[in-house]
DNA sequence: CTGCGCTTTGTAATCGATTACATGCTAGCT
DNA sequence: AGCTAGCATGTAATCGATTACAAAGCGCAG
């Protein structure tokens, strides 16, 4: 290669990655070479050198669910550009325990890392602080409580107020919330701004009325279930996904309800579906891409600092409540 | 490190990679060593002496589409536990022009592709081979014309005959077809599988019965659209895609119109929601798990290989019709 | 004319692991 | 005892780029 173009080694290296050092007429006899030959960088020697990866490491709780993908493709879409890939790890996956996560996020196989699932064990954590290999983490839409770490998020007891002011708007006085699953931050979130929303209003909480979940379709459809064998039973219920939100409904037109008629249901996220759902769901929507992009920049940025240990920061976007049909007035029967 | 233990970095080395041809009492002490300086091994460096990258690199069409979520999780999951990490891009992004792909390509960035994307560039891949960086590839779902590559995918011309002759078992006579995005593999062959069938039936071939489309909710809304404005309507649709009938449903839905009371349809893929959809949607499965993992256990294979350039293996997965609420016999009106 | 400083290029060390080759040691055989 | 086979380990080269340092070439000022 460097023979080709007829320089050293340091020169073509210079040609390349700093090319306002070489002259002209160097840089231009390399860049011919390059053409040439076909010539492709190698980026594991370049990596090594430079003691860095050149990737970062997305952490997904589910794969399968179609929440995260639009994150995915907002962080993809800053990370690209700025050099670096991008490495998803599902951490629900059978093989995903903790030595294995670990192993992922030590700072030899990654620059950074993004991570949308705010269960990660504890002791990892501090064993990869103590270890000092920590590389810069950036939590988006979950994280862990502690304010340790930056997290790009959104308001959850704000999104989950707007939802139950919504149905109260609407006439209904009995409430109901389908929550997600037992020790997510999202889930005690949207349950805090639930129970805060419900009490503001001077409505009942009623614990039967607040059903397990766990985001899935298949749980909002067993919250239906539970729905259906109350004796007094909510007029609306809001669900902490719109997954569960689509079982829910589902579920109940099984059986022969219909929604809003029968009870008026808000969904949180805004999937790609909800607005072609039937009935189209009134739901909370979270700017998906821009999570994933924010988060890719915070990181990157943190990533660029150096070792600079920048306090943590904590941005958090805009919801909005999107009022579409399955939600609506309470009817009386 | 090899001080701590008191050997030589060699010796650490065989300790860590082949434990078999150290002696147990200095594998004992660097392990030791090793659990006390939580010591991880560089994977830069390996790779870099390896000549391997340790990566795949999968290409992903659209991130923001839930098909493809777990065709990756069913790929994660074969590839991590072989000591692979996955590199997800995504083609569509407005950074994605070849230059950016070539570089992903190429082997010192990956040990192998798979592609979710039949519509890569041709130039780029000859840029590849001839330049012989080419690494292992294998498509999946999609694939390219001229059976060069090894493929992972399903029998779409037979999946989209099974939904036909569904319509046709019910009764339909009068069968309409929402299709794919144009030049998309995926369209040919589910548009030659359905009019095969239609021929084969006997039933009426009308282009104004095939509808443009590209796979996504809006297109399947837009095709609704074009139905309602036909002097004579196809009794039954089959659509391309889930994505499509439930964005065709949604919109008919709308204009109060009702499924399958005034017209059948079939979608796609089987995609989550399709069961839990209103009405549930009649479609043709893919096992899109198996797909992700067969594909990922196929490429593997073939790095494992070395440079054997194995002939190009074609693996057909089974697809099977889902009969739903969405399709129903010919209602005479 | 000499020398300083700037630009451009080459030499060689470096990143951290792997591995070919050499060496030392032990066991077993004659 | 002497010799060999084989195991365990150390030495040093290697992967392919980057970069500190040195040196060469050139222009310009004193």
């Amino acid at each position: 290669m460097a023979r080709l173009a007829g320089v050293s080694t340091a020169t073509v290296s210079r040609a390349i990655s700093t090319p306002s050092v070489v002259s002209e007429a160097t840089r231009e006899a390399v860049f011919d070479a390059v053409r040439r030959t076909g010539y492709q960088i190698n980026m594991t020697a370049r990596n090594l050198r430079r003691r860095r990866t050149g990737a970062i490491v997305v952490m997904v709780p589910d794969l399968g669910n179609p929440f995260f993908s639009r994150i995915l493709a907002g962080i993809e879409h800053v990370a690209a550009p700025a050099g670096f890939s991008v490495l998803i790890v599902d951490t629900k996956q059978p093989h995903a325990e903790e030595g294995q996560l670990f192993t992922y996020l030590h700072n030899t196989r990654a620059d950074g890392l993004i991570s949308l699932d705010g269960s990660l064990p504890r002791a990892l954590l501090e064993r990869l602080d103590g270890s000092n290999g920590l590389p810069p983490i950036v939590f988006a839409c979950e994280w862990m409580a502690g304010g340790l770490f930056s997290k790009v998020v959104i308001d959850n007891a704000a999104g989950a107020a707007m939802a139950v002011r919504h149905l109260h708007r609407l006439g209904h006085r009995r409430i109901g919330h389908v929550r997600g699953p037992q020790g997510n931050v999202l889930t005690s979130a949207r349950l805090k701004g639930t129970r805060a929303a419900l009490k503001e209003l001077g409505l009942r909480i009623v614990p039967e009325w607040f059903f397990d979940g766990d985001f899935s379709l298949q749980s909002g459809a067993e919250a239906a279930r539970a729905w259906l064998a109350l004796q007094e039973r909510p007029t609306a219920v809001f669900c902490a996904s719109d997954q569960m939100a689509c079982g829910f409904i589902s579920e109940l037109s099984m059986e022969g309800y219909s929604v809003p008629r029968d009870v008026s249901v808000v969904g949180f996220d805004d999937i790609d579906i909800a607005r072609r759902f039937i009935p189209s769901l009134t739901t909370i929507h979270q700017p998906r891409n821009d999570i994933g992009a924010e988060a890719a920049k915070l990181l990157i940025e943190r990533i660029g600092n150096g070792k600079a240990a920048a306090p943590a920061v904590e941005e958090v976007l805009p919801v909005e409540l999107v009022a579409r049909e399955s939600s609506g007035p309470v009817v009386p029967h």
